[in-house]
DNA sequence: ATGCTTGTTTAGCAATCGATAATGTAAATT
DNA sequence: AATTTACATTATCGATTGCTAAACAAGCAT
């Protein structure tokens, strides 16, 4: 019930790590197991034994078991703190701030969203989970659909000067013209941290242009695109013509 | 030593499907059990029991252990099936037809690449084996960054209207930068056969605007690429300058 | 110091899985 | 039809793996 003082862990705490072997607070020691298994699985798989991760943390695989009831519920905290722990709600808001240009504020997204997720820990993670578990992955890809996309569409529409009309709904056909500067930015990190390809190129170096390529095709092609498939959008602005009759 | 001639089987050859019980020719069983473990693979991922795959082949398990010596030497029949067998190489001379337009090109090719790779099976492979065993997935890259990527490159030099210098090496920020196209277009793919996510946007619609937002903006980005990083490129053409003492 | 709570280890079970040997049987050869 | 060849199945072994029960030991209260 009581909260128990613990003395810190006398060599190292959940430095990642191994090799800890006195004895933790139960917080300490469940963390220091999640981010072992964090690690452990998204090299090795969900298929990964616990046995092997128990040496890899300096402890018995027993103990695991005092922790978690089961191995799957060890994977459940893993995909849960990798996928939830890592998204940066302020990341909308700073797309939104047209005080500084969109290229800037694209390149920016990607300096700081790379930084979260672009890392050989929750890619692996990201793609395991995707082939065995693709539910998580819906709920993740969700949330960029829905959070992210529609505000690069917005802001891409005000960009290539077409009007700003919040009634004019973002268009399937638009999500996915915009997602595929997203998807080429992931697919470069997969190659760098995932098959370890010798890329000799700088990646923000690689997203200035790819962000500048994107912007400059926009500017002819976007308002194509919403000609044919959200014309709404094009319409002069405030009020919304509704076939006058 | 000498082929028998076998009685086409009774019912059903290697249909990928289910139920083949009857004595084949060790050609169409062994052809059978391939088929079978790309599909059961693909899904399960290459930890998937043999067991599992017998049954789904309809045959026992130790008849698996007859064609192959073990279920490593199995598995690395399904990589070398998978990943040699859907390569096209009349898809580079195709590329650099110059008497049709780039763009219908480019759509022509992602039209046959998606039909010949694009699908559930070849993606799924390619992701576990890219997680598990990624030298295969170098070796590929390398076939798409030697093969493919240096005809984009060239390519949208001459449609950029720039000099077509064959002596002027394709940069590997140039190589990055085209790549940024196929990588968008292929985590579409991903999206739609991995995650399973409902796109309801047609892939070749996509592509389409994909690669015209592209070469939109390559005409502008892509010359200021060059300028920085291969500007051997930018000179006038046939003579190559070298240090005129 | 003594006893109590609880974190950790030792020992081991039951199910699973890759692989093998022995046996059965369908088809080709004579 | 008898014999031979080799495709396929039955039965089973040994190693691995998730998981549990009992024993051990470190820190706190009295």
């Amino acid at each position: 019930m009581k909260a128990r003082p613990r003395s810190a862990a006398p060599s190292d705490v959940a430095g990642g790590a191994k090799a800890a072997k006195s004895r933790l607070a139960p917080a300490d020691r469940e963390r220091q197991i999640i981010d072992g298994a964090i690690a452990y699985f998204s090299e090795v798989g969900f298929s990964g034994q616990t046995r092997e991760l128990s040496i890899r943390l300096g402890i018995t695989q027993p103990l695991l078991y005092r922790y978690f009831a089961n191995k799957q519920a060890l994977v459940e905290r893993v995909y849960q703190t990798v996928f939830e722990g890592r998204w940066n709600p302020g990341w909308i808001a700073m797309l939104q701030d047209r005080g500084t240009p969109l290229r800037e504020r694209l390149v920016e997204f990607y300096r700081q969203y790379s930084q979260a997720t672009y890392k050989s820990d929750w890619i692996r993670i990201y793609l395991h989970a995707g082939l065995s578990r693709p539910e998580l992955n819906r709920r993740y890809i969700q949330l960029v659909r829905t959070q992210l996309m529609p505000v690069y569409c917005l802001e891409l529409r005000h960009e290539c000067g077409l009007p700003d009309n919040p009634h004019a709904a973002v268009s399937e056909q638009e999500i996915e013209f915009v997602w595929n500067l997203h998807g080429g930015i992931f697919y470069f990190a997969m190659r760098e941290h995932v098959y370890k390809t010798r890329v000799q190129v700088d990646f923000m170096t690689h997203v200035g242009f790819a962000v500048d390529n994107f912007l400059a095709g926009a500017k002819t092609t976007y308002p194509k695109l919403l000609a044919a498939f959200a014309p709404d959008a094009l319409a002069p602005a405030p009020r919304r013509v509704r076939r006058s009759s």
